[in-house]
DNA sequence: TTATTAAAAGATAAAAATATCTTTTATTCT
DNA sequence: AGAATAAAAGATATTTTTATCTTTTAATAA
């Protein structure tokens, strides 16, 4: 499915969404340690996400990563797209140089419901909204 | 979503569900030329789907690979997860360690469905019905 | 039996994904 | 201004996936 990359990606910005704001920024070292992900390598995923405007940062002291209201208010979606690429949600499921319904292989028509089904998983709830599930509910991430 | 090499493996059988029987072997270089796939690494893949019986072989003049009547009858869940482990269709979409309803990651419930969709994709036409698709509708493989 | 054929198996290589470490830059606090 | 902090950037390393090449084994045909 998604790469490991982006799985970590997606968990770090839910955690970043329960966990902090413009007034509490947290580090790499917390948000990996409280993920067990290993933390150089989140860095450079939050870097890219902060860079594509997904998350948000300060650099210095009590700097570190955020969410603002704005990114909070995002869907999924666009985590996903900048880790693993838009094709996550339109390639061939049998990995075709093109997918087309005007030249499909015989998984197509299947393979787009599929796909549609992926794309609102990550699509039709924000972050926000996400984030105060796994609170509720206490939901693992 | 699926590997390079299960998505490899899902095209060299129906391939050779289309274009091989007990009586036509295919050799692996007639079969990566057609789909366009290095040959050397398909033939691993072939040997490993033999070595699982989800695709049939012989050694020595008129040998290749083939499809069964019994391999063409199957579907194509048992390539996906020979190839890509049984994992893809039961493992959390945000890689935590297991996935369960008891204690599961905010996109669980969603995720169910959704991976039911895709079990579903594989597993509900039998590898001669979508063979005989690909004939009459001339989809591409 | 011998030569030929093609898969099976094993060893090696290249590329991509994942992981780590070091240096630099921006920010804050004293 | 100077010290401390934490992200940003860059360089390097490891692992996994993908790809290739060589040798062996089994089957067929002459
Ligand atoms: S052509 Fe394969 S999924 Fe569309
Ligand atoms: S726990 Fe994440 S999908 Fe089931």
């Amino acid at each position: 499915m998604f790469s490991k990359s982006c799985k970590y990606a997606m968990r770090a910005v839910l955690y970043l969404a329960i966990h902090s704001d413009a007034e509490h920024k947290l580090g790499v070292k917390e948000t990996s340690e409280a993920l067990e992900v290993p933390g150089p390598f989140l860095a450079k995923l939050l870097q890219q996400l902060s860079r594509h405007h997904l998350i948000s940062s300060t650099k210095g002291p009590n700097g570190g990563f955020f969410l603002s209201e704005a990114n909070s208010k995002a869907n999924l979606r666009g985590v996903v797209e900048s880790i693993d690429g838009p094709e996550v949600f339109s390639s061939c499921i049998l990995g075709l140089p093109v997918c087309s319904s005007t030249n499909p292989c015989p998984l197509h028509s299947r393979a787009l419901i599929y796909r549609q089904g992926l794309l609102e998983l990550v699509e039709d709830q924000t972050i926000k909204e996400v984030a105060h599930r796994v609170e509720r509910q206490e939901l693992k991430i």
